[in-house]
DNA sequence: CACCATGTTCCTTG
DNA sequence: CCAAGGAACATGGT
């Protein structure tokens, strides 16, 4: 479930959950997911730690924690394509994909994740390589105009650069240039400083209003089946409508765009599916 | 069985 | 050296 709105709603959820609790101990069940940190490392750090913060950067989600003695460090989730993060309680069954989990008492902590793409580490440096937050002061139209100068790309391949702005993904980009009214094949050197203008409102517009939707949805992460629909997995045949209605292009190939009822289109971009309508979209 | 999937990294090619 | 494209990672859904 991981673009920046579904990582930023997660830490909201999750932030008053864990704050406060200590670490009893650690069962690393699949070490790919740590890398670079060791399962050994791992859990001797986090061990008689308590959480004492926990916010988003990009897709990211930092975790403070605070050991029995020394210094404040963090830890560095990623939910990859399929994860997850939930507290349960200690006697509930563990999913079958559990890669982390955290004994925190009555409760335990769980990052799931059926194809391990993602992480729970020490090694933060990842953060380093990330451009700004797109909902933040920082991302500017100038920044991101004389970014995109330099870029050659496709502007859709260009958006998914974590790069460029953190944050977006497969989804949100193809979402954002629809409402831009731009198609995802213009390279990015050759915007007009007025489509970039759009562009940069529609990509903020597209995030937020996904938070904001996100945000009134109840979460419930512990683990069942019910609560956890949360964004574009709530389209199954028993989900809720106000996500079917929220992406106006993504995985909509050959429904009519909102806007003009043109047949929306699927097109392969660097090996990814990008969806748009050919009639709004220039 | 075939193909597709919200992400990132690494390798190859040009 | 750089940019761009594709495969790999591992599992599940359709």
């Amino acid at each position: 479930m991981p673009e920046l709105p579904e990582v930023e709603v997660l830490a909201r959820h999750l932030a008053p959950l864990v704050q406060g609790r200590t670490i009893r101990a650690v069962d690393v069940r699949r070490a790919k997911v740590v890398e670079p940190s060791s399962p050994r490392a791992l859990a001797r750090r986090l061990a008689g730690a308590t959480f004492t913060g926990l916010e988003r950067r990009g897709k990211y989600l930092l975790f403070q924690l605070r050991p029995r003695r020394g210094e404040t460090f963090f830890a560095l989730g990623h939910l990859g394509m399929t994860g997850r993060m939930f507290l349960q309680p200690a006697r509930a069954p563990l999913p079958k994909h559990a890669a982390i989990v955290l004994d925190l008492g009555r409760l335990r902590f769980v990052y799931e994740d059926p194809r391990y793409f993602g992480r729970f580490t020490l090694d933060t440096t990842a953060l380093d390589a990330l451009g700004p937050e797109p909902l933040g002061g920082e991302f500017t139209v100038e920044r991101f105009a004389a970014a995109l100068a330099r870029s050659a790309q496709a502007i859709k391949v260009k958006l998914l650069d974590q790069s460029l702005v953190a944050g977006v993904g497969n989804i949100y980009a193809s979402e954002a240039l629809f409402r831009a009214g731009l198609s995802p094949r213009r390279a990015a050197c050759r915007l007009r400083r007025e489509e970039i203008g759009r562009l940069h409102a529609a990509i903020r517009a597209v995030l937020s209003e996904a938070i904001d939707c996100g945000s009134t949805i109840p979460l419930d992460f512990a683990g069942g089946r019910n609560g956890d629909r949360l964004f574009y997995f709530g389209r199954a045949a028993d989900a809720p409508d106000y996500y079917t209605e929220r992406l106006r292009v993504y995985d909509r190939a050959g429904h009519p765009c909102p806007n003009c009822a043109t047949s929306i289109r699927r097109v392969v971009q660097a090996a990814r599916s990008t969806y748009f309508c050919p009639r709004c979209q220039r």
